[in-house]
DNA sequence: CGAGAGGTTGAGCAATCTCAACGGGGGTGG
DNA sequence: CCACCCCCGTTGAGATTGCTCAACCTCTCG
């Protein structure tokens, strides 16, 4: 088994970046320190000590984790509101900037302290973590039993979703390039892309350009997600 | 794509069962009903109305989802200890008895009245959804990239340590089928049995009976799971 | 205009699935 | 007690899906 095409893709590690103390009360405990990450930025490392936890406050990350040999699994997606690195004693992930993006962060012991202090916080802890796990199972039913039309067409409609789009034509821009959708789904970047052209041939999608995608048979596509078409 | 050949191996649906009034600290939420249930009866099915949340008590459950024509994918087993039901309007998975199982159940409001007057239940409750999301993504990672050979081995060496087995040399019963793992791993009873034997004609394991394993080179097995072997 | 990045397409191949047959062990009924 | 049956695991052969390797295309940026 070769290398995923995605192995040697990682941007710079962060390290000089911009961090000033926060002074918002809509930051993570209200004590953190902000982070300015650029596009493509490593924000920290799958195994790195887990000394902090994070919130995204603006912008989009993505949570990955990956073999030895370099294949790459995509875990998630995360953006303003969410957050990350919440027990542990090391990171089980790495996260890298989608785009720009600005996170809080603030030590673990500081987290504790808020939780116990704050009930309120700790249900939207219970919650957010409840709701990311429903995500994530979802997730291992699409990695372990969907094929690729299923995964992709499955991907579209929840992007579509997330988006925002028109749920009678969904029509967007795609936000991430084939080679993240295939690290999202288990596949090969060809195999996105075949598929997707099938897509297209097939009537279920059109496409201006390769990132301007019009779900043309929302539907059909949602039968197709899950195994009844 | 034909149907899973676990999709009619539902046993009954939870009825008539036991219930009584516990009295034990130790249940939920202090006011929970105990619940009994026999080694393979359904106790709740993908999108029942989510009215209570249960715990274990003794025996193992399995949570599964499926496709529209029959697939299956198994989410998690649980535990002596372990909770489902904490979140959403219906449940987003269905649940069976592996062995036999006694469980205690409480309703969502008298959950959450508990986590807003007890702080330590709040945070066991984080703790344990942060464990659960962290196996999640493991569970991913091997589904969306590990071959047949990694994912069995995986497995392998999962059950060995959560069974307790003597890390040098592990030797244990298998507490599931092979309809059971194939359902885990995303993969077919065959190849599920193909690898088994492969495995064992490269004397990574050794079998008694089809049950009775022993994993006769765990480091090698360890290395061929992280896909460096 | 050349180079690089990302997407698409093609051909062949390998892993896995599908369909089918076979075998052992345990329980059941005669 | 034995024959039968059923469940489960195993094995084989062939089909299929998705992967690998490679070429080509388009767009953008110097």
């Amino acid at each position: 088994m070769a290398l995923s095409q995605s192995a040697l893709r990682a941007g710079p590690v962060l390290g000089s970046v911009a961090e000033r103390t926060s002074t918002e009360l809509e930051t993570l405990v209200g004590i953190g320190v902000t982070i300015e990450a650029a596009a493509g930025q490593t924000i920290l490392l799958e195994g790195d000590p887990c000394t902090h936890c994070y919130r995204v406050l603006s912008g989009a990350v993505r949570l990955y984790k990956g073999t030895a040999d370099g294949r790459r699994q995509l875990i998630d997606f995360l953006v303003a509101g969410e957050c990350f690195g919440m027990l542990g004693a090391r990171y089980s992930y790495g996260v890298e900037a989608i785009t720009q993006a600005t996170l809080v962060r603030a030590s673990r012991a500081a987290m504790a302290a808020a939780v116990r202090e704050q009930p309120a916080m700790a249900e939207r802890l219970i919650e957010r973590a409840a709701a990311e796990l429903a995500r994530a199972h979802e997730q291992m039913l699409l990695l372990g039993r969907k094929n690729a039309q299923e995964k992709v067409a499955s991907l579209l409609l929840d992007l579509a979703r997330r988006l925002g789009s028109d749920p009678a034509r969904p029509a967007f821009r795609l936000p991430i390039s084939r080679q993240e959708m295939a690290d999202q789904l288990g596949l090969t970047i060809e195999t996105v892309s075949r598929t997707i052209t099938r897509l297209k041939e097939d009537r279920l999608i059109a496409l201006l350009t390769p990132y301007e995608i019009v779900l043309s048979r929302p539907a059909a596509l949602a039968a197709l997600a899950e195994g009844s078409g």
